[in-house]
DNA sequence: CGTAGTTTTGTTTTT
DNA sequence: CAAAACTACG
């Protein structure tokens, strides 16, 4: 009996595979985490590779947790030593060790998405950028992207070819200079960074080359260009006969990119056999999580994709529950009525909380929920909304911690300096920061001599305060070799940041007191784990990256029962339940209103309907799905249709009788008699004699929802029959202004207008959503 | 300088 | 309906 036993002839294979490329191509729930470790504990047991010469990469920190426990406890002890992380954090590691080669100091801090637009927000200001006319968002957006593909200030300002990128160009290559001086990186720049690094490097690169033989990557579909460049970089080992090795392994599952967003570049896993010619493929394609109704869902959608890589998958499981559908009025029905299904299949079946997930498309649909669910007495957890290390007060500490390491942040510098209240203003922070650009100086060190700053020196006895507040907590840490969790409790003492809180905002003031807790608790238990580079550097690198759930907030211990998670689609991704509920699925949500009204939407039509297909495929027994009416966005009552991906689900895989009595689509609440009478209404009519028409997928013209469907009341008269203006015409939009109609398309029930607006070029767009006007 | 009250603005997903 | 930006006042 061995521990590979248990696994299939196609896993096995990829389990066995020593050397090469090998290219693992994992439908969901097939089992690839599986094959990951147990390839791991292969070229441990079986073929002498030392752990630490694997490198395992994963895509988040608890993806990176939950692997190295299963590693360990396949591989025994020795797995502790196999480095297990993410990207982000291998970067990370690797840059603290040699970033003094690009010219960082081995303090760096990394800044999140916040401190980023800080940066960006003051770069704009002393640059003069109208932020009315192009706002920091849209910097942030493409200097990512070009990071993401390895593109540098210099090159981007070559290729440069209008006033815009020309700006583009020139405020990127000022927000990475200031970076530098601050000693920062962004998330972006960990990755740019290393590669920078190994490049100009060769000696560092063949260090890690020669250390790191075998390397895996998890969740492969959703790497970036700057991440593939990194991987094959390292996947390059010269062996004793000067033969060239790639002992690289890749997971992945293109269906299942969802990060296009993000920079994921979907040809790294459709090309990667062109990249690396002697690559071995293997397919995993039977899954192990769902019963075969919810896998032929899944199939039927994802067939509508053109940009993938042929394959179907299969379950041996039974054939369950068929997935339900069930249209609600609005969205505290739809809420509601989840959280009575939940109740009912709690008591009915058995099932525990954590049995159960809500999966939305966008974050701000998780409170109604949240409130149904509370007043329904059922456990529930928002995952990942606004993270730990996001909050204002644990920012504030933060910064306060990074002022002390590594003054040289300006951005953690400009926080704190008025938090709490010292009566520095804006004004003074203003000539401060002109001071310390003109000088080149960081912003500490003006602050430090703000008498001599012209016209900040009023206030240079609150600053030289400030300076002496923060002296002393490096003498606390210095010389007194205080605990972190000493220090933070200090530096909450001497700031009077309790004070501040209450102030601030009684009514949170105690919630964000139990958060500098648990900040406490964190750094407490951060020094016991680390061994001896347990410093403030490496506290703030753990916190910086720690983007998940931080301590346990020590709120409502967990009973086993668990909790019902709430959460993002894309934070489903990897994770599996019993019962799922996919709601909010209309024209305009899921599809987001932004994929379909790009410029070029099909890439990102086919971006959302993956993100549906991974939806799906996190259900194990039974999936409702949902859309509303009409609901509440932004303060405005909106009228969605359902959402597209409906009409790809051939109708006779889809029970629509789900528990209905005459007001439960109204309201969502369940009559009481009707459950007593019939036990299980919900489970009785499928697939049968109920008078629905079936019809195959193929179909996609065929009316869904004739039985209860409503035309959407958005924009009627525009949208439907005629339009009130034709082509040549000049019409106004709202963000674009006028443009001149080049032409008309009629398509479904709905016209795809093509404007060009002098300014912004041409744009495409529906003519139901675009609000056009004839001027 | 700080604050409270008012207006504007923006809408996806995240390491 | 937020949050952020702006304004006016003490």
């Amino acid at each position: 009996m061995s521990i590979y036993d248990k696994l299939n002839p196609e896993q096995l294979k990829a389990v066995m595979h020593r050397e090469g490329p090998l290219l693992i191509l994992a439908g969901a729930g097939s089992g690839k985490t599986r094959v990951l470790t147990h390839r791991i504990a292969y070229l441990i047991n079986e073929c002498d590779v030392r752990p630490y010469q694997i490198l395992a990469i994963t895509f988040t920190n608890k993806a990176a947790k939950e692997m190295k426990e299963r590693v360990e406890n396949t591989v025994g002890e020795e797995g502790a030593n196999v480095w297990v992380s993410t990207f982000h954090s291998s970067c990370v590691k690797m840059l603290r060790r040699f970033c003094e080669y690009i010219g960082y100091d081995r303090s760096f801090t990394i800044y999140d998405d916040d401190d980023k637009k800080s940066l960006m927000k003051s770069i704009l200001k002393t640059m003069n950028i109208d932020p009315k006319r192009m706002n920091e968002k849209l910097f942030m957006k493409a200097i990512s992207h070009a990071k993401d593909e390895l593109i540098g200030p210099e090159e981007f300002e070559k290729e440069a070819c209008d006033y815009m990128s020309e700006t583009v160009a020139k405020v990127y290559r000022e927000y990475q200079r200031q970076l530098k001086s601050c000693n920062a990186f962004d998330f972006d720049d960990l990755i740019m960074k290393t590669v920078e690094l190994f490049q100009n490097n060769p000696d560092v690169l063949n260090y890690y080359r020669n250390r790191f033989r075998y390397i895996m990557v998890d969740e492969y579909q959703d790497t970036n260009t700057a991440q593939f460049r990194l991987v094959s970089l390292l996947a390059h080992y010269e062996n004793e006969d000067g033969e060239i090795e790639h002992n690289l392994c890749v997971v992945g599952d293109d269906d299942q990119s969802i990060y296009r967003f993000r920079g994921a570049n979907i040809y790294n896993i459709l090309n990667f056999e062109k990249e690396f010619p002697d690559t071995r493929v293997i397919k995993l394609e039977q899954n192990y999580r769902s019963t075969k109704n919810i896998l032929a869902v899944a199939n039927s959608v994802i067939h509508n994709n053109t940009e993938r890589k042929d394959k179907t998958l299969w379950t041996a499981n039974a054939d369950g529950q068929n997935v339900h559908y069930v249209k609600y009025e609005n969205d505290i029905a739809e809420a509601e009525g989840v959280t009575s299904l939940v109740k009912r299949l709690m008591s009915e079946r058995g099932a525990l909380p954590k049995d159960f997930a809500v999966l939305y498309r966008t974050n701000a649909q998780s409170l109604s929920f949240e409130k149904a669910m509370r007043a329904a007495g059922i456990k529930a957890k928002t995952v990942g909304a606004l993270s730990f290390f996001q909050r204002k007060e644990i920012k504030d500490i933060v910064a306060y911690l990074k002022t002390i390491d590594n003054a040289r942040d300006d951005i953690a510098v400009q926080r704190i300096l008025n938090v709490p209240k010292r009566g520095i203003g804006a004004t003074t922070v203003e000539k401060l920061r002109e001071y310390a650009y003109d000088g080149g100086l960081t912003f500490y060190e003006a602050v430090e001599s703000a008498r001599s700053v012209p016209g900040a020196e009023r206030a240079s006895a609150k600053t030289e305060s400030f300076v002496a507040l923060i002296q002393g907590f490096r003498y606390e840490l210095e010389k007194n070799k205080v605990t972190l969790k000493k220090l933070i409790r200090i530096i909450i003492e001497e700031t009077g940041y309790e004070q501040y809180l209450i102030d601030d905002d009684p009514e949170k003031a105690d919630d964000r007191k139990e958060n500098l807790d648990a900040l406490i608790s964190y750094a407490s238990r951060y020094e016991e784990e680390a061994d001896e580079n347990g410093d403030l550097t490496g506290f703030l690198e753990y916190c910086g990256l720690n983007s998940e759930e931080a301590a346990d907030d020590g709120e409502g211990e967990d009973d086993g029962q668990g909790f019902v998670s709430l959460m993002t689609l894309h934070n489903a991704k990897g994770l599996e339940f019993p019962y799922v509920f996919m709601v909010g699925m209309e024209e305009g949500l899921f599809p987001s209103y932004m994929s379909i009204s790009a410029d070029d939407p099909e890439p990102e039509i086919e971006e959302e309907r993956r993100l549906c297909y991974v939806g799906i495929t996190r259900a194990m027994k039974e999936l409702w799905l949902s859309s509303c009416v009409q609901r509440m966005m932004r303060g405005e009552l909106q009228f969605n249709m359902p959402s597209r991906f409906f009409k790809e689900i051939p109708r006779y895989m889809l029970d629509m009788s789900t528990p209905m009595n005459k007001d439960y689509r109204r309201t969502g609440k369940m009559d009481d008699e009707l459950r007593e009478k019939k036990p299980t209404p919900a489970y009785t009519k499928a697939n049968g004699d109920d008078g629905y028409k079936r019809h195959d997928g193929g179909d996609l013209s065929a009316e869904p929802f004739a039985m209860n469907y409503k035309k959407p009341v958005r924009d009627m008269g525009k949208g439907a029959g005629t339009l009130d203006y034709a082509e040549g015409d000049t019409v106004s939009h709202a963000k674009f202004g006028e443009g001149k109609v080049i032409s008309i398309v009629k398509g479904g029930k709905d016209f795809e207008v093509t404007v060009e607006f002098p300014g912004f070029g041409t744009k495409k767009m529906l003519s139901a959503f675009a609000n056009l006007k004839k001027v």
